[in-house]
Formats: structure tokens, C-alpha cells, sequence
DNA sequence: CTAGGGTTAG
């Protein structure tokens, strides 16, 4: 009798332990608090009270959320040990701790070993989404058909697990027809569910489609703001990211890291530094300076707009660098001609052990060529074969094309083209060309511009490149016959754009637009300009005063200088951004006007900075 | 008492 109480007494004190452990487990995996979980399952362990089929589930949680694979499998020991491994709940949780851990197979037999169990659906679900997290699509398909072979029912969960891998070029049929068996099962589609849909479309590049679904939508949550804020991102269209952000602050939602990254990658492509600065004040106020993700967009962005010190500073600040970061930095320096600094910056990270990837000496290679600093560029394509062992791929050739050309070494990028082991792009032999146009190497240019109009046939940039080759070297039948190729391919008209930034708002100007509200202002501005350039070109005697009195005013880059005139206080830095056309005539007359009004100009092309003092440009090698 | 999910950088 005294043996039989007092086992009685022993299971109910163990009992009573164990909910007490299992109590404080689960708080701590409430709180996130994963490191803390997993000592307190070791010290739990070495107390003596045995693990039971309500503290597994927390337990691999932290284990998942830390990505301990060795613990993980330890566990798995403890939970067939335990004889818990069909209980549901520990079935569901030990899938995905397997899948966190990168351990899918793993997870594949737990779910195989346990077919009957109660909570398929989680399985599958889990499952799902783990095949997606690593990266096995056709898996996860796999799994979605079965468990619809099998009748168990498909529910949100199960679609935000799949949702997400449908902007693959394979699967986008799937994630239509996800969506419209969304649509046609009734209108109570959860949030999340819309929002990865919404995702989906823009990653594929249906921004039409993910905005419809977007204003679509009866709560617009913080989520939904960032996925379609970054999708626009992400397809390039940067004025519609900053409208949009209008938009979301005034519709009483509060920007997170998430929406503040695309804002940010959106005022670099446009040089909006105004924008960039507030949203850079925004950050430090709410305290979001140390996420990685900002700083790095910060960084370009001040890159970007022409603020090198600060983008310094903000790279200096950061307690932690990612390989995004010195990129970055890298590449800012690059971009403002000055590729020493860079250099130096590139030996410094490699002595703090951080390993260079391609994309860092795309970076380095483009600031060698912008430097002038060919050989340095040379030795470094070499060390990034042989020491780092990275396969170059079609824009380092390029970077390396644009390097020797950029020197003046035009015959050994020719012989370095013919050795590549790959088939050169319409990059590669568009560098030789704009070498061709520096040097006035026209046979040369000839055989460039015949192949790489092979690659590139609609790109408008390579003919009138061409164009102002043969009209340097006075071949007025070269002109005519690349007019005739224009012609004869008959460009569908797509307009430069330029863009300025003007008491916080961005104006944007197409070629021949006449649709911002001050056009009419402008255009008088721009009258004004023109009359003086003409006097200024006749009294230079320069070359190409001619060609610029005769062409049109219908260029982006003439409407966004005018525009900034007149708008501008007398003193300040007018910041003109374009995209790269290829035009001579705005060229020289951006150096006229340079030399009229008493401004500094800011001109940014695809790769640099171009400071305009006096009509005089700061890099001699360029236009 | 308990499991499975969506948005972010060069």
C-alpha cells in the first residue's frame, strides 16, 4: 500500500512538473525567445522530468527558428523515444522544423511514415511550403496535386505556400488559376492570400494585374502597401513607388523597413534627394538605422543623388556590413570617377574576410575604366579568376571591352573579344564602340556596330552612336545610310525621360511632352536658352553650334534644364537626371547653358556623375 | 495549453 501511494504521489508531482516546464516553454516561444527555449529544454532534461507530447511543438519550434539541424535531429530521437511522433500536433511541428533546417528529406519521411494522421493538412501544408523555402518547385507541386488527388481540403495556408513560387515563368499558369478558383470559391479570400497574389503578379511582371487586385481590395494593410510599392520597385517604375507612398502616408499607414527600402531604391533612380534626405531623416527617428536592409539602400541612394560623404557616413555607422554594403560603396565611388578610393575600399574588405562575388568586380572593373586605371583593371579580372575562383560572365567581358577602350587600346580589346570563351553580347561589342566614338577609329566601329545590331536591332542608342561616328569623321553617306537602317526598322517611338526634383516633388519629362502644368512657362524658359546658346555657339565658333541651332527643342533633357531654371533659386545646384540617350545635341547644350546661367549642373547618365562647372565638364573623356 | 503562412538590398 505505502509503495503504490507513494508512486501515486510521484507521477502527480512529475506530472505537475512537466505542465510547469511546458508553461514557461511556450512563453518563451511566444516571445521569440528560441536560445532561451532550447536551455530550458536542456535543464528540463537534466532535472529529470521527461518531455511529453505538449512540449515538442515548442520545443522544435525554437529549434526551427534558430536552424538547428543536429538538435533538431537529437529531438527527433526524444519525440520517438517518447513514443509522441504521431500525435498531431508534434507530427505537424517536427515537418516543419525539418524544412526550416534545410532538411526536407528528412521532413518527406516523417510525413510518408505517418499517413494517417489527423492534421493532413498541416502536414501538407507545411510540407509545401518547405519544398518551396528550398527551392524544390517541382516538389511542392507534386505535393499540392496529391493532396488534392486525395481529397484533402486545400485552405489559405496551403496557398500561401504555393502562391509565392507561381511567379516562376513555369508555373504562372498555376497561380492564375489559383487565383481564379479564389475568385469563383467566394469573395472572403483572406488578406494574406490576396496579398501574395498581388505579389505574385508584380514578380512576374503583370504590374496591371497586381495593381487591379490592389485597389481591389477591401482593407489596404501595411503588407499590401509594401507588396505593391516594392513590386513597382522592382518593375522599374520608381515615379509611380513615390506616388504611391504619398498615398499609402496619407491613407493613414504607417511606412515600415520594408516600404522605406523600396522608396529609397526608387529616389536613387531618380535622384530624388530631397525625398531620399526625409525618408533618411525618417529612419534615424524612428530607430531603423540598424537594419541592414536600409542602410544599404541608404547608401545607394545617397550615392545616387550626389551625396558621397553621407553615404560614407551612413557605411561607416553600420555595426555590421553585408557584401551588399561594400558593393555599394564600391560602386558609389566608381560612379563619381573615384576609382582609387574604391580600390582601396575593396582591399580593405577583403582583409576584414569578406569575400568578393562577381557582382562586387562588376563594380570594381567599371571604376577602373571610369579612372582611367586599365592595368589595375586588367590584374583584377585576372585575381578574380584565379584567386577567387569566379567564372566571369558577360559583364565583366564587357567591363574589361570598356576598359581597354576607354585607354585607347583598341586592338587588344579587339583580340580580347575573339578570345572569350563565350560568344560575346550586344554589351560587349557596344563597348568597342563607344571606344570606336572616343579614338575616331571608324573601320573599326564599322565591324562593331554590324554586330551588334545583330544583338541588339531595336535599341536606338548603337545607330546614332554610329551616326555621330561617321558624321566626326565628315562620311555623309555613312549618316544617310544609318537613317536609312533607321527607317527601315522603324523605331516604335519611345521617349528619353528626365527627371527633376523640385521642392520635394519629382517632375518628369518626356521628349516632346507637353502635358506638366507649366509647360507653357517652360517652353518660354526654354526660347530664352535657346537664343542664347545659338549667340554663345557663334561667338565660341563652336563645332557643333550649327547642329545645335537646327534640331528640335523636343528633348526630355532641354525641357527638365528649363524647367529647373526657372524654378530654381538663383545659386542652387540644378540635379538633372537622365536616362541615357544617346544625343550629342543635348550634350552640347547642356555645356552651353552650363557657361550661360549661373549654376552648377548635375548630370547623371546610366554609370556616372557629370559635374558641370562653366560649361566644362569634370571627366575629360566624356562627349 | 500545442502545428502550417505573405512583403525587403547591389
Amino acid at each position: 500500500m505505502n509503495v503504490v501511494t507513494s508512486l501515486v504521489r510521484n507521477s502527480a508531482v512529475a506530472a505537475v512538473a512537466s505542465t510547469s516546464w511546458n508553461v514557461r516553454l511556450r512563453e518563451l516561444a511566444y516571445q521569440s525567445l528560441f536560445a532561451e527555449s532550447v536551455s530550458l529544454y536542456r535543464s528540463m532534461l537534466r532535472s529529470g522530468s521527461s518531455p511529453d507530447a505538449f512540449s515538442f511543438p515548442f520545443i522544435l519550434k525554437s529549434c526551427a527558428a534558430l536552424s538547428l539541424p543536429v538538435s533538431g535531429k537529437q529531438l527527433h530521437l526524444h519525440v520517438i523515444r517518447g513514443g509522441c511522433e504521431a500525435e498531431p500536433f508534434v507530427l505537424t511541428a517536427l515537418i516543419s522544423m525539418y524544412c526550416k533546417c534545410g532538411l526536407v528529406e528528412d521532413a518527406r519521411k516523417v510525413f510518408d511514415e505517418n499517413p494517417q494522421s489527423s492534421q493532413l493538412g498541416v502536414c501538407y501544408n507545411a510540407l509545401i511550403s518547405g519544398y518551396r523555402a528550398n527551392s524544390k518547385v517541382s516538389d511542392a507541386v507534386f505535393m499540392f496535386r496529391r493532396m488534392k488527388e486525395t481529397g484533402v481540403s486545400v485552405d489559405s495556408v496551403t496557398l500561401l505556400g504555393l502562391v509565392p513560387l507561381c511567379s516562376a515563368p513555369d508555373y504562372l499558369w498555376l497561380g492564375r488559376s489559383l487565383h481564379g478558383q479564389c475568385v469563383k470559391g467566394g469573395t472572403d479570400s483572406e488578406e494574406a492570400v490576396l496579398n501574395s497574389f498581388i505579389t505574385m503578379y508584380m514578380k512576374c511582371g503583370s504590374v496591371e494585374s497586381g495593381r487591379r487586385l490592389f485597389d481591389e481590395l477591401p482593407v489596404k494593410g501595411l503588407i499590401s502597401w509594401n507588396a505593391v510599392i516594392s513590386g513597382y520597385s522592382q518593375n522599374g517604375l520608381a515615379y509611380d513607388v513615390l506616388e504611391l507612398y504619398e498615398l499609402m502616408k496619407s491613407s493613414g499607414v504607417c511606412p515600415d523597413p520594408v516600404t522605406l527600402v523600396s522608396v529609397l531604391s526608387s529616389c536613387a533612380h531618380l535622384g530624388a534627394k530631397k525625398i531620399g534626405q526625409e525618408v533618411g531623416k525618417l529612419v534615424e527617428a524612428n530607430g531603423f538605422g540598424s537594419n541592414l536592409y536600409l542602410s544599404n539602400a541608404l547608401i545607394s541612394m545617397y550615392a545616387r543623388c550626389g551625396n558621397l560623404a553621407k553615404a560614407r557616413a551612413v557605411f561607416d555607422m553600420m555595426p555590421v556590413k553585408s557584401l551588399v554594403s561594400w558593393t555599394a560603396m564600391i560602386g558609389c565611388y566608381g560612379m563619381h570617377g573615384m576609382g582609387e578610393t574604391g580600390l582601396m575600399l575593396l582591399d580593405d574588405m577583403i582583409r576584414r574576410g569578406v569575400r568578393p562575388d562577381g557582382t562586387v568586380f562588376v563594380m570594381v572593373l567599371s571604376a577602373c575604366s571610369h579612372s582611367g586605371l586599365a592595368d589595375k583593371g586588367l590584374e583584377l579580372f585576372d585575381a578574380m579568376k584565379r584567386e577567387y575562383k569566379l567564372k566571369p560572365g558577360l559583364e565583366h567581358y564587357s567591363c574589361v571591352v570598356d576598359l581597354l577602350g576607354r585607354a585607347g587600346r583598341l586592338d587588344e580589346a579587339m583580340e580580347f573579344i575573339n578570345s572569350m570563351p563565350v560568344e560575346p553580347d550586344g554589351a560587349v561589342w557596344g563597348a568597342l564602340l563607344g571606344a570606336c566614338k572616343i579614338y575616331k577609329n571608324v573601320d573599326m566601329a564599322e565591324l562593331a556596330f554590324a554586330k551588334v545590331i545583330e544583338f541588339e536591332p531595336m535599341n536606338i542608342g548603337y545607330y546614332v552612336l554610329m551616326s555621330n561616328i561617321y558624321s566626326d569623321s565628315k562620311n555623309q553617306e555613312g549618316i544617310w545610310r544609318i537613317r536609312v537602317m533607321m527607317r527601315e526598322r522603324a523605331f516604335r517611338k519611345k521617349p528619353g525621360y528626365s527627371y527633376v526634383e523640385h521642392k520635394g516633388r519629382v517632375h518628369l519629362f518626356l521628349a516632346g511632352d507637353r502635358s506638366h502644368e507649366q509647360t507653357e512657362e517652360v517652353h518660354r524658359m526654354l526660347d530664352e536658352l535657346e537664343t542664347s546658346v545659338m549667340e554663345l555657339a557663334g561667338n565660341m565658333d563652336c563645332d557643333r553650334g550649327e547642329e545645335v541651332s537646327s534640331t528640335s527643342r523636343e528633348h526630355s533633357e532641354r525641357l527638365a534644364i528649363a524647367f529647373g531654371i526657372l524654378n530654381s533659386n538663383p545659386g542652387t545646384e540644378i540635379l538633372v537626371i537622365k536616362n541615357l540617350r544617346v544625343c550629342e545635341d543635348c550634350h552640347v547644350f547642356i555645356k552651353l547653358v552650363s557657361k550661360i546661367v549661373d549654376r552648377q549642373f548635375v548630370v547623371r547618365d546610366a554609370s556616372r556623375f557629370h559635374y558641370f562647372k562653366d560649361g566644362i565638364c569634370s571627366c575629360k573623356d566624356y562627349w
